[in-house]
DNA sequence: TCGATAAGGTTTCCTAGTCAACTAAAATCG
DNA sequence: CGATTTTAGTTGACTAGGAAACCTTATCGA
């Protein structure tokens, strides 16, 4: 009769650690977030490159690399992406000849208003949850997370 | 000369969200671990899957899937990577001849309690930046939040 | 100033998922 | 009982990203 663990050793659960609660929820939140944008036509990599470039006029591939955690490989077809659906413009930098710079459309720049909107919605539909108070803990508590461990770029994966 | 924003209108940045700092810390916490345990030849989606069968016995692919929320295709391509490692052995079930059950090899059942100490020591090196009673209020809102949306699954993407 | 090195981008190959089509077997129900 | 529907699992096409090889252009240093 096998058995299926020694009882003598006693295994932490996959639940026992917070990084388990930590992906359930942030995953939680971020496929809600990808589906309520589906509609607009944009991925969750698309509105943080759009919504970064919306703050910046414009800006090189390898700066959007570094700020949003991507690989340069990954940026350039993400700008394909954006190209190809005509929400951002690609052009010469006039001082590097290797370097470009990539700059919202007027259609991009129309669209990260919607999408900010569906952002600022799918965050509080998930959080209202917790009270308003619990809201502000849990947000100190991020940060002093990311403070602690220096990180800064936006994730994605 | 162009604007980059039309200052009337005051847009939510990324970080406004907790959502992003939910993806940021679960994100690092992740990726952490996956390096933490990449030594010992398996990624994150496989330790899940061979902790899960560590206390089953043995499983059902499309029970697994619920589990993990994963569809019945990755749980497919999963267990056969882990067949080619030697972590765990599939069998036909006796009882319906479309089904089949999932187990850990003997080799399978050594590796777990290597990589549930991994995960301790990933979870306990990023929270503790978090003081004891922090974890504490943390893992409260994390589980709140899951309570409050009926998150079940084990998360993985 | 010119040769080596570094930096910007693209492309190719690889991994790991989803989705949907497909096969086989079981379950349902008229 | 037999036809239909459901369920289990695999497979193929597709997506999105990382790693590394690869051009091109800048920069740096002897």
């Amino acid at each position: 009769m096998p058995v299926t663990s020694d009882p003598g050793i006693a295994l932490s659960a996959l639940h026992d650690h917070l990084g388990y609660w930590m992906r359930l929820v942030s995953n939680a939140v971020s496929h809600g977030f990808a589906r309520s944008i589906e509609g607009q036509g944009v991925t969750v990599a698309e509105w943080v490159l759009l919504r970064m470039l919306f703050d910046q006029e414009s800006a090189a591939p390898s700066h959007l690399a570094k700020q949003m955690g991507m690989t340069k490989g990954a940026i350039s077809k993400l700008s394909d992406r954006l190209l190809d659906k005509h929400l951002i413009a690609r052009a010469a930098d006039t001082a590097d000849r290797r370097a470009h710079r990539l700059a919202l459309t007027a259609a991009g720049r129309a669209l990260v208003p919607k999408l900010a909107a569906l952002a600022d919605e799918n965050d509080s539909r998930f959080f209202k949850a917790l009270g308003p108070e619990d809201q502000v803990r849990l947000g100190n508590l991020l940060r002093a997370m990311a403070e602690a461990h220096g990180l800064r770029n936006t994730p994605l994966s």
